[in-house]
RNA sequence: CGCGGGAUGGAGCAGUCUGGUAGCUCGCCGGGCUCAUAACCCGGAGGUCGUUGGUUCAAAUCCAGCUCCCGCAACCA
């Protein structure tokens, strides 16, 4: 028996401090469809997902708000659950910073590194502004004074402990060297490499002092662990990582194959993680990838210029799949995607609506009509044929290699493409024009068929994107013939199969304004 | 001279590594078809490929300079 490659993806966990809106939505359904499409190929895939909730942003959240810090994160945490299972993503864990195991190994990995001589206790120098009790660098000064306030800053030192970064750099240098898959998109690792590496790397300052809400230094309870120690570590935490003696899960997922963030994190995760991970002698994750974001017209989303868009709206405007789909496919492989209403409609109006539902519609229709809906045999084959049947074959080579590059949004336009050929396929056929002549039943029978069939491998492809229009989809088909390896022959669907009654897999947006 | 990415018909992108008639989606104009959700199919108009110079029989593609845009520049999740 073979067995079963295993495959672990995960998204950054999402920070507790309000309701994601879509710019933080998109990474969970990216992952989902990459984790899907594992699934399909026959993987044992884990994707694991969750919830970061400690820091001083949301100890004063909190306070706002007038409730405790594990209420305020609770809630929250909650509401981004809901918008995950909304978005129909298929995480197998949902993880969270505060859950007492993670808590407890967080504390025992500190320790750890402490005892190793990896972290020690010295002094943080910086700038302080004291209004705002805040430390900034140099670089994040306007003007030499607080970002946030304008007022002047005093060179401040506080008590706290260090991750010696410096004691990994050679041995992180090589690693990314050695392995230039391990940063995608490959600019991501230039300005790490650049920025960060090169010009040496200074000792991480891993503790506070200044706020409580977080996870204490067991043996200096003045301390709590600095929120990056505490947010990489859910990826070993959580599956079974401890020092004692990790769990055979541990044992068999790590290391991660893949780390999906965002942009705006990959120092942590390409820099710190890695040399965290280095310390406690563990195999580093193979591959992290900085997505884009997704922006407004007007630049990146966000509460002050009060163009957030939640998704959880627009699932209940437009549907699930049509929100997943321009998530999927809007966003290039490493440039930000716009978001806008109107291009969402046009992509409901011109890809879901006429490309596909209206083929899978037209079809069903046919077969309807002309055969009461019952599927008939192929055996009257002509050279116009070949070309469809052979794009549909192609499609899992051409689909993989775009997954593999992680290019998700160029593999669904691989399926669209062969779902154009399908309309196309039905104009040069003309199966209205045999349905007259009594003599061409043979012909138009088996043209249906090749439709069908085309329609139902797509169907398979699209179940890793589309996951309710694919379901619809074999419903309407009504085959439970959805495996990878019925795409790989044509002629999986069977004949003699009863179609069900045809449906809009997805309405028409009329223009409103 | 900090590091990196980019500039291609009205819009969004591919093509640049491995020079050889500029491609895709949308929009626009015209035609076809009627199975279908005014959907589908075909044809057409529209580009000095940011700019200047160089290499070459030949440059969007290679080389050099310039202009403009964007990302990164460490303890902020």
């Amino acid at each position: 028996m073979e067995k079963k490659k295993n495959y672990y993806i995960s998204t950054a966990i999402a920070y507790t401090s309000g309701k994601p809106h879509i710019g933080n939505t998109y990474e969970i359904v990216l992952a989902d469809a990459i984790a899907r499409y594992k699934r399909l190929q026959g993987y044992d895939v884990y994707l694991q997902t969750g919830t970061d909730e400690h820091g001083e942003k949301i100890e004063l959240k909190a306070k706002d708000a007038g409730i405790e810090p594990q209420q305020y994160v609770d809630n929250v945490s909650g509401m981004i659950k809901d918008i995950w299972d909304i978005m129909n993503t298929s995480y197998d864990r949902f993880v969270r910073t505060t859950d007492p195991h993670h808590e407890k190994i967080v504390q025992k990995i500190f320790k750890y590194m402490y005892d190793k001589g990896d972290i020690y206790k010295g002094e943080y120098k910086g700038l302080y502004c004291t209004p705002c009790e805040s430390f900034w660098t140099e670089s994040q000064l306007v003007d030499g004074k607080c970002p946030d306030c304008g007022r002047e800053v005093q060179p401040k030192e506080e008590e706290a402990y260090f991750f010696k970064l410096s004691k990994y750099q050679k041995q992180l240098e090589e690693y990314i060297e050695e392995h230039p898959e391990f940063i995608q998109p490959v600019a991501r690792k230039n300005e790490m490499v650049n920025n960060f590496i090169k010009p040496g790397l200074q000792d991480l300052c891993v503790s506070r002092t200044s706020f409580k809400w977080g996870i204490p230094v067991d043996f200096d309870n003045k301390h709590v662990v600095y929120v990056w120690l505490d947010a990489l570590t859910n990826y070993i935490t959580n599956i079974g990582f401890d020092f004692d003696e990790s769990t055979e899960e541990f044992k068999y997922r790590w290391p991660a194959d893949l780390h999906l963030i965002g942009k705006d994190i990959i120092r942590f995760h390409t820099i710190y993680w890695p040399c965290f991970l280095m310390s406690l002698g563990l195999p580093l994750p193979k591959q992290v990838f900085g997505h884009p974001w997704l922006i407004m017209n007007d630049g990146k989303m966000s509460k002050s210029k009060g163009n957030l868009v939640y998704a959880d709206d627009l699932v209940k405007e437009f549907g699930v799949d049509a929100v997943r789909y321009y998530f999927l496919h809007e966003i290039p492989f490493a440039a930000d995607g716009i978001f806008t209403k109107e291009l969402l409609i046009e992509r409901i109006n011109g890809d879901l609506v006429n490309i596909l539902g209206n083929l899978v519609n037209r079809t069903i229709s046919m077969n309807k009509k002309y055969f009461d809906g019952v599927v008939q045999s192929s055996e009257y084959v002509e050279d116009i044929d070949k070309d469809l049947i052979n794009s549909v074959l192609a499609l899992e080579e051409r689909v993989t290699a775009k997954m593999d590059e992680l290019k998700v949004g160029e593999a669904l336009q691989e399926i669209f493409d062969v779902l154009r050929k399908c309309n196309k396929y039905i104009d040069d056929t003309m199966p209205w024009s045999l349905a007259k002549d009594e003599s061409k039943k043979g012909r138009l029978g088996t043209i249906l068929y090749n439709l069908l069939e085309s329609i139902r491998i797509c169907s398979v492809y699209l179940s890793a994107f589309l996951t309710d229009t694919s379901e619809k989809i074999f419903k309407q088909l009504n085959t439970e013939i959805k495996s990878l390896e019925s795409t790989r022959k044509f002629g999986g669907l069977e004949v003699g199969t009863k179609l069900e009654e045809p449906i809009h897999l997805f309405d028409r947006i009329e223009n409103k304004e």
